[in-house]
DNA sequence: CTCACATCTGGAAACGTTTCCAAATCCTAC
DNA sequence: GTAGGATTTGGAAACGTTTCCAGATGTGAG
């Protein structure tokens, strides 16, 4: 109840002798207003410390000048990447951003969905990495309000993300022309990431790669972990040391993934990339670091894309229009030429 | 203007048969109702798919069920772990959390401070890593909305944190009792954070311990960068390949600091912790990887504890009361004896 | 059976904006 | 000077809740 000192629109307008309306008008700018109204108007918001509420412009309004967020965790890399630059675009836009991490799992996902999205409180969604079902999309468009995806395709709505299984493609023949023929692929399951096609894509990438080449595609050499550098290092620890022999490059689903083999290499005594070639997909920043050969998705850049596309579609603007983003190639330290070239 | 398909308490009101203030008790569950109407208007308000509008409910009550949680980027390890933390804890109890990326200096928080957390659409604010100033602490209390501080001391705010001068006393101290005399620090600077006593204390926790041990502080061993793997990396590549001689140990002010540390030394040919020991601050999800000796800050329950505060304060409940947080001592095997032994 | 008191309920006034509408004022061109 | 249009204004009705208040209904003790 008893708000602070709440300085209503009504004190503007008696202190600048006009009406709400006109302040109103003043202070949104929409609808016409003489400038020396304008002026009186902003002189006794300033003097009088007016901050409008926006629960009452958005209750009248409709409009809520808050975006909400979506993913899965704001701990992996190109998360916390994407939100950077989500939060940045929408602050620069005077927009609140609302985030909500839904674990990986469905069932939080749909406690979010309904106890948070669709109370109005949203102009508009950003769904980062999330397979949404149809019904689920329905239920959120049912709102009217925008929605934008960004890394997992979604059904019906408009998306930014990289060509998955293109990219892998051409990583995994970075490697196939260097020489390499041995190539292991570390990639994501439905094990650790229920939601999300990503994983299959890069490996369907891989396997088109290795099948042009008319390489054959050792199965005990396709591992699956977690998206994580320690889940990728302890699975790659195993896979370097089988008693079987060990591949002479490794193509990881994420950079993430590639700095674990990376370093599961170093501890095993293996020298990158004389010994092991590593290469993944993501543009991590630890990539100089670790000299890591990837390709560069621009998380940060492709959040603030995104948001730039829904706050289009609020204005009106635009139609809906998915964007098929190009990842840059970066070549660094860790790939090279097979230790015995055949 | 035009809302979805909107049904509002009043249609609920109507189909249960009681009147707008009795759906508003039954479903917030303020106020007394019987048990015959709650069941009503609930079967109602389920049938009708009622979704309640937040900011009407804001409007007139003066709650929000919106924290702020305002941090200087996503981007680090430590601010992730945070906000995951608190994302986790805010779902739970059924609030919004509304983002604020504030940068490192002062200019954008100004204007985070100014056109967002004062528009009454929050009921309280968690500050990570910020030093505010008094007058935008007293900016922000005027708003007679709660605040919590988290890591960085904040004037006349309940604040949770660890004690960084001991924590970082306790962590040189492990070196020296390992027998190190040639430490080396890696700490933040002013240059890069601009904000934050943090660095200071753990430098002068570090100081504190060598002159305890009467050892001498090199000041060429003093070395500054960002709180990043990256920067970190760069700098004691030319701290552990300086002719004047390298130190026995590294003392780092955060695990991706030292991490960054153990890849330089790695790069270098130094084994760790033959060569080198490294100890940091932090319990970064990545010390298992590289087996870093470490004070673990637990920052993700940090983050969840600093939610529960805040939520504390809001019932009404507690008087802010500041708490200061046990780091646990984690051995790895990032730290071990000197080279040689005197 | 009645009284005192607690519990339950509905009407209506907030909450602080936006925006529709109609009226008033200002231009411009003739 | 005036007609016609555009621009500027204010009044008041939304927006969808919560909560104050008072009245109605129930409960238990005497």
């Amino acid at each position: 109840m008893e708000t602070a000192v709440s300085v209503s629109i009504r004190d503007v307008a008696q202190s600048a002798g006009v009406s709400m309306a006109t302040v109103s008008r003043a202070l949104s700018g929409r609808g016409n207003v003489s400038e020396r109204s304008r002026q009186r108007v902003l002189d006794a918001a300033a003097e009088l410390g007016f901050v409008p509420s926006y629960n009452a412009a958005s209750l009248a309004s409709g409009r809520t000048r808050n975006i909400g967020v979506m993913l899965p965790t704001v701990q992996r890399w190109f998360f916390s990447s994407v939100l950077e630059g989500a939060s940045g675009a929408l602050l620069e836009a005077g927009y609140d951003l609302t985030l909500y991490t839904t674990g990986e799992g469905p069932g939080q996902r749909h406690s979010v969905l309904n106890d948070f999205l669709l109370r109005q409180r949203l102009d508009g969604v950003v769904a980062v990495s999330l397979e949404l079902s149809p019904e689920e999309v329905e239920q959120l468009l049912r709102v009217k309000r925008p929605l934008v995806g960004l890394g997992g395709p979604i059904q019906g709505v408009a998306t930014l993300h990289i060509d998955d299984v293109e990219t892998a493609r051409r990583a995994t023949q970075h490697l196939i022309n260097l020489g390499h023929r041995d190539i292991a692929h570390l990639s994501g399951s439905p094990e650790f990431e229920r939601d999300f096609a990503l994983p299959v894509s890069r490996r369907v990438g891989f396997e088109t790669a290795m099948s042009e080449a008319g390489v054959a595609v050792r199965p005990e050499w396709l591992m699956h972990t977690d998206f994580t550098v320690a889940g990728s290092h302890a699975v790659a620890k195993r896979l370097l040391a089988a008693p079987s022999g060990r591949p002479t490059a490794v193509f990881a689903a994420s950079d993430e993934m590639a700095i674990g083999v990376i370093t599961a290499a170093q501890e095993l005594g293996l020298r990158v990339p004389h010994d092991l070639s590593v290469i993944g997909i993501d543009g991590h920043e630890l990539g100089e670091v670790f000299g890591l050969t990837t390709f560069d998705q621009a998380p940060r850049r492709q959040g603030a894309d995104a948001v730039r596309m829904l706050l289009r579609q609020l204005d009106g603007d635009a139609a809906p229009q998915s964007a098929i983003l190009e990842p840059e190639f970066v070549v660094r330290r860790s790939t090279a030429t097979p230790p015995q070239p055949r």
